[in-house]
DNA sequence: ACCTGAACACCGTTCAAGT
DNA sequence: ACCTGAACACCGTTCAAGT
């Protein structure tokens, strides 16, 4: 993000006399040397511009205005893009000192602001889902969040099965927010990139939908239909998340759920 | 599956002393009218051979003996052809009725049953990850699993997420086992197609990777490394299945965890 | 050293034309 | 009614050639 060798001069604003040259000027900005950097920035400005399906190397290049052949000598497939991309949504994530006393706290922190770094670009749990966090660069924030488990005192087998069942769940509820944006997004008007709310709309219809099924069929769905779609997914996402803390919590070694305040109890280390 | 109306006359096989007819035998068996059914089939057959980046209309189409353009009088688009694959994973599905002594033992069963239907076709998780049991063929199986749950008395708030968390699980648990699959495939032999069980090789090069971490980095890693990777899945599924289990149980109105038959308390219905 | 141009082997989808 | 052939507008990746 703040990379101190990025300090090109950027090239001063048009004075007001002089009139529309030709679209050179953008062109001559594109022209600062490629890097691994700028490709991925750009593939992220399409992303959000086009979603994953649209996202091909070609339009990248296009995007910075170059051959596609180009990329390649930074870049050595898409995949290796895709890996950068995903790599780059942990930048600057907070790791917290683990806090027994704190521990569920401590991984609500670590689900919501994962959440909030998937929707901060379209499509961004997809290509999560198809990744794993084990590479170098990102073995510390696994360890972190095992950190978390293991200090509050878990029992190992569970502490290593925490963190992928935390990060699943992350991803997976991301995506299928998703999905939903997106269905709202091709039923109501074709402005694809815009994440307008005109989607209650379409929660309004699936809940009509599950209210026309036949009573002695669909009962249970029927009295649940207005939780199930519902427009606020933050309390949605939260729900989902206290399930898993207490199925945590209910393998703590001390039977008392929440101590306000247990001192001393190390976790057995070696 | 069992198609009363597929009942078209097989041609005899080749008799011993007529030789080698042209390769025509083949193109006339599968000359068969094409059927969504068939269409399907083919491409499960292609999925497996090729896995999902591989399946194409056209690869389809040559396994059927067929063009491209004869799929689109069938099936409308490739993502109406993976619904139907999608929907196809549900067929036979046992919907128990459900049991409030037992509806942890029933959501097992049905957990279980989901990761062997993934796991018979290769990358299906990747294509049930993208899609949403919602549509009216499969209402029925998410009918079942909220009747679990909320017959079991849960608060139906979280019976409306449970259904969610359950099948989230599922298809994450399954996407992750298939990357280790790929990536052990990949990195051994170059037969691709069968699931060879020399994956064992890579799990140990994993640990031993994670065991060569700075202890003082990673200590928790280091600790989890033999539980994080492991040759049996099946306990691991089994144990974040049971987290997930006891988050729910927790939410349960008496407190005493799992009464061994608790009589006539009614789930609020209306 | 870094990028272009052209090519290769693929895609999904459409549509006029054949039988 | 059902399928073929050809075309359109795309793909990811490679590689010789330019500057």
């Amino acid at each position: 993000m703040t990379d101190p060798a990025d300090s090109t001069p950027a090239p001063p604003p048009p004075s007001p006399w002089e009139r529309e040259r030709p679209a050179r000027t953008r062109a001559a900005v594109a022209r600062t040397p490629l890097s691994r950097e700028r490709i991925v920035e750009a593939a992220f400005t399409v992303l959000d511009r086009q979603g994953l399906d649209g996202l091909s190397m070609r339009q990248v290049a296009a995007e910075l205005g170059v051959t596609v052949s180009a990329l390649y000598a930074h870049v050595s497939s898409k995949d290796d893009l895709l890996e950068l991309m995903y790599t780059r949504l942990f930048d600057g994530f907070e790791l917290p000192r683990p806090d027994p006393d704190r521990w569920q706290e401590q991984v609500r922190d670590y689900a919501r602001a994962g959440r909030r770094r998937l929707l901060s670009h379209r499509d961004m749990a997809r290509i999560s889902m198809a990744h794993v966090p084990f590479t170098a660069e990102l073995l510390p924030y696994v360890e972190s969040l095992l950190a978390i488990f293991r200090t509050a005192g878990l029992p190992d087998r569970i502490a290593a099965e925490a963190g992928d069942l935390i990060s699943t769940y992350i991803d997976g509820f991301v995506l299928e927010e998703g999905m939903w944006r997106d269905r709202a997004a091709e039923q109501s008007g074709e402005d694809t990139s815009l994440a307008r709310p005109d989607w209650r709309e379409m929660a309004e219809e699936m809940q009509d939908y599950f209210a026309s099924l036949p009573a002695q069929d669909f009962p249970h769905l029927r009295a649940l239909a207005g939780m199930m779609v519902t427009d606020s997914s933050d309390e949605r996402f939260d729900i989902g998340l206290e399930i898993i803390l207490r199925g945590l919590a209910s393998y703590l070694p001390d039977a008392t759920k929440r101590a306000p305040s247990d001192d001393g109890r190390a976790p057995d280390t070696t």
